[in-house]
DNA sequence: TTGTATGCGTTATCAA
DNA sequence: TTGATAACGCATACAA
């Protein structure tokens, strides 16, 4: 009752003592490593002291055993890029029901030095996001490797995403509300995902000779996006809507538009990529391509952890959706 | 040479054998214990083996000799508001040079529930952001407590930053451009930080009995404050400008004028806080005071790792600034 | 079916 | 000024 009586945590071994058994039966039982070694009743009645008692495991005894970290590094090309913050936040929560830490670190493609001298040591596994493999090769040295919203490549675990499909629902969509002019602003950025996003573009408009298209390569920043698309729209033949690669560069394309007069979603229709919260605080809603990121850092997490246990079939491509708001509406008459 | 080998950690033990003393003369070197104790050939001697050899500590050793688990918990009242995206960078970052791991909760004020169900022994400690420290009273129990931009209270280690002087910049910048009809856009959160935004917005204008002014509390959500905004936009004798407490905020202000023709940065002057990435993707850009937040995490953190050395007195409020951008400009002539 | 014994790498106490 | 030694809580090989 004392306030100043230090606190004592509930270890395996108290639970051994209450339930009568000895330290190393709670630890086989606890792990579900019983099976046809204890004995039904005994199961029950050390899960159930555990229980009764609080008996949380302590991590730093279990890695400490283990020869293991307890720290996996989420390596991403950005940081700035809000989208990754769920990817971490998903990540993040899977590793912690199995005791494990997430670090994030930025990494960029051109220069993929680390701050991690001994990976081997420090890391019990790498989740590199949106970028190729071979970037975190120094990094991952020696450790398990997942990579996310990547190409998938032989004897390397992927997860991805059908950012393809994503592509094809938002192509679709416009093509079905009259749009047969079509711009696609592209992330100049060599990464697998958005080649996927050009791909599924052209593959969706070369059945259609009916449909005029423009790609338009374009660096990240709203301002980059905004430049380029000022002749682009100010053109005679200007196309009636535009695909984005990211809700942030249909911000740029936004901030176009107005200062030339269009009105978003009568006069030109936009589609961004990845639904960030951004998308539904602009004025009107940008309509997006809604990316399971937070799904792909749980499962990237999920994967990871699976390693061990054997696991090599990469998952299918997650699911996106379409999230429509006020940015698209009928193609304008001619 | 062999890829198959396995990887071995080198330990401290390691580092002693090379360099031809014990573990533990190693061990008080390094914790840079040996002060009047070990020789300074001898802590030379170690410190140059240790770096050579590559020595890291191993954390989950470390931390089961010294009963505590490694990690801290961050509870901020919700996730979505990127603001906190940065505490957790600074406090993360900081943290990891401690070895210390950094687990984000969103602890509504409403429900204070955790799921801690023993905190003293999952945690070495709480950072609570931007929420009053008796919402986390149960998981923080017994454990070392730091809140971040919330009321300093006695016995309570707190970080702020300078709040009411980054009203106060924002407030003056509109007085100098020649407003005199001002609104302040209020979230309706009971938070220390923005009462500190509300007072000193009432002292600045205390003295100035020229300046009309309305007090707008509102909803966080951007939606929410373009509805109420948009009744007092269209009043013949509108504001000509208005301060947000948050960036977020100003969007749904960017949203209400539009719709009603006001151009932004001239018909009405719009000024936010946070300076979050879309204050600089809107058009205009949004002017905004800045807060250090990564800044904050760090301190936050810095100041946890203080706790048992006996640090007690509270930092200076950190330096605020505001960010100028298009959305603020000379009064319009009434 | 269960218990005993050992060591993971560290810190800290005590003896030398 | 330094070294031997004992835990910390857990997983596991081996003994019973």
């Amino acid at each position: 009752m004392s306030d100043t009586e230090p606190f004592r945590a509930v270890t395996a071994t108290d639970v051994a003592r209450v339930a009568g058994v000895s330290q190393s039966t709670v630890s086989l039982v606890l792990n579900g490593k019983g099976r046809g070694r204890i004995s039904d009743k005994t199961v029950r009645r050390v899960t159930e002291t555990a229980q009764r008692m609080g008996y949380r495991i302590n991590q730093s005894a279990r890695h400490l055993r283990l020869g293991a970290s307890g720290t996996v590094l989420l390596a991403v090309p950005t940081l700035t890029n809000n989208a990754f913050a769920a990817v971490h936040a998903g990540a993040a929560r899977r590793g912690a029901e199995h005791g494990l830490g997430l670090v994030v670190f930025p990494l960029s493609a051109e220069d993929g030095t680390s701050p991690f001298s001994a990976p081997q040591q420090a890391l019990d596994g790498v989740i590199a996001c949106s970028m190729p493999a071979k970037t975190v090769a120094d990094v991952s040295a020696g450790v398990p490797l997942v990579v996310l919203d990547d190409a998938p490549a032989p004897g390397i675990p992927a997860v991805t995403m059908d950012v393809s499909g994503g592509m094809a629902l938002a192509l679709n969509r416009l093509l079905d509300l009259g749009h047969r002019h079509i711009a696609h602003v592209r992330a100049d950025r060599p990464a697998w995902t958005f080649e996927q996003r050009a791909r599924a573009f052209d593959l969706g408009v070369r059945t259609r000779p009916d449909v005029m298209t423009q790609r338009i390569p374009c660096p990240f920043a709203p301002s980059m996006v905004r430049e380029r698309m000022m002749p682009v729209l100010s053109a005679p033949d200007r196309p009636t809507a535009v695909v984005c690669d990211d809700d942030n560069m249909a911000t740029g394309v936004y901030s176009a538009a107005m200062s030339l007069g269009l009105t978003i979603g009568t006069d030109l229709s936009v589609i961004g990529f990845n639904d960030a919260p951004a998308a539904s605080q602009v004025t009107p809603g940008l309509t997006s391509v809604r990316l399971p990121l937070e799904d792909l850092g749980d499962q990237g997490m999920r994967m990871l952890v699976g390693l061990r246990g054997g696991v090599t079939a990469d998952p299918d491509p997650l699911p996106v959706a379409l999230v429509e708001r006020g940015s698209t509406g009928p193609a304008p008459q001619v």
